[in-house]
DNA sequence: TGATACTTACCGAACGTTCAGTAGAAGTTA
DNA sequence: TAACTTCTACTGAACGTTCGGTAAGTATCA
């Protein structure tokens, strides 16, 4: 992965508040997302959270830090030697072709704290920032494999944009739809994208 | 455009209402969408609203079809008889190269209203039912292409939902990053896929 | 003893919702 | 035509609940 931020290292308690805050959210989605619930599923009291945050935007900032390296942590790649079999290796970890729950439920928490970037700037810049790693990640891949003569000579952001845009629109209706099967014929169909238009045919 | 639902037709009084509540999720976000706002939009008091819908819950539901129709009414086609005009006519209205403001507001607030769908049951069969119109839409213009010879002999749906997650993706990123150019990069080589994978080459 | 990690008890504001009352238009009867 | 009743579309005030947030006190441990 290009551009691996520091990651922070959580306290007990911290991680305790964010992993009840992530609870919270699954249960009662990011409108229904009080203190008051964060404290029901910490067992503690309300206070005890202020104790260790100021605010509740400040505990919404950090917990969306602590979602963020949860869902860069599943994808890091291991990049090996293939391009391509890098390719597929990053587009599973997005786009698992049988999503198990733990992934399913980090999705949607991110899809429910995306939504926010729409009118919330300190979240819009996260997301940015994701989305301009995961394309600087999928383009040297695809560099890479140009460089290797493994695929043809097209414009590597160009095709990283494309693969991201529809990774993430199959993640997005995957959270947001029960159309699971398109998922799964996204994931195939891109499959056949990056066969026709990126691998040297003799 | 395939399988048009019913429109339903507004009251003066309920048009209102539903226009207060789409100001109101622009400015203040659907988090911050309370019946006192949106009476504040509309001018009128809080009780007024409650003399037209019983619940908030009803008023979202019926905001969630006035958006649904809105946001229909800017895709829906007048079908040409060339398949290829016909599909990037389609790509333009959903992912315009340039949109207004008008049609980036309706985007946010189909963004924030579709991220309810994680959680609200009503809101995901909504949302699943627009992207089936929207994929059935698209592969009837595929399947038109390949009878008329025009198109290559791939499978419709497949491309039809790749299309549409890499158009949803790319209008999500839109919405919620300031990755702007990605989303022009994501047009043009969907174009060119479309090229690629679809058209005869002599 | 003093720092750490809380709890209990509370605050004012905002929430969704209800209720009694009312201006004005529309319909009905004398 | 005037007098009445009724209906529509509201208003303003209040309801109980929950919200984010705080002040003061307490138990635990170095």
């Amino acid at each position: 992965m290009a551009a691996d931020a520091p990651k922070r290292d959580w306290s007990a308690a911290e991680a305790e508040i964010m992993e009840a805050t992530y609870r919270a959210l699954l249960e009662h989605g990011y409108a229904g997302l009080s203190i008051s619930r964060i404290a029901a599923e910490l067992g503690k009291s309300k206070a005890a959270i202020y104790y260790h945050y100021d605010a509740k935007d400040e505990l919404l900032a950090t917990f969306l830090e602590f979602a963020v390296d949860r869902f860069e942590a599943t994808v890091a790649t291991e990049t090996g030697d293939e391009p391509t079999a890098d390719l597929e290796h990053v587009i599973e970890k997005l786009l698992p072709l049988q999503p198990d729950e733990e992934q399913r439920q980090l999705q949607a928490v991110l899809v429910e704290l995306r939504s926010q970037a729409v009118t919330n700037e300190v979240f819009r810049e996260q997301f940015t920032r994701i989305d301009d790693r995961l394309a600087a990640a999928i383009r040297d891949i695809v560099e890479r494999g140009i460089d290797e003569g493994t695929f043809r000579d097209v414009d590597p952001s160009r095709v990283a944009e494309h693969v991201l845009a529809t990774v993430n629109g199959a993640m997005y209706a995957r959270a947001t739809t029960d159309r699971e099967s398109a998922a799964a014929a996204t994931r195939v169909s891109l499959a056949s994208y990056i066969d026709s238009e990126l691998r040297r045919h003799p």
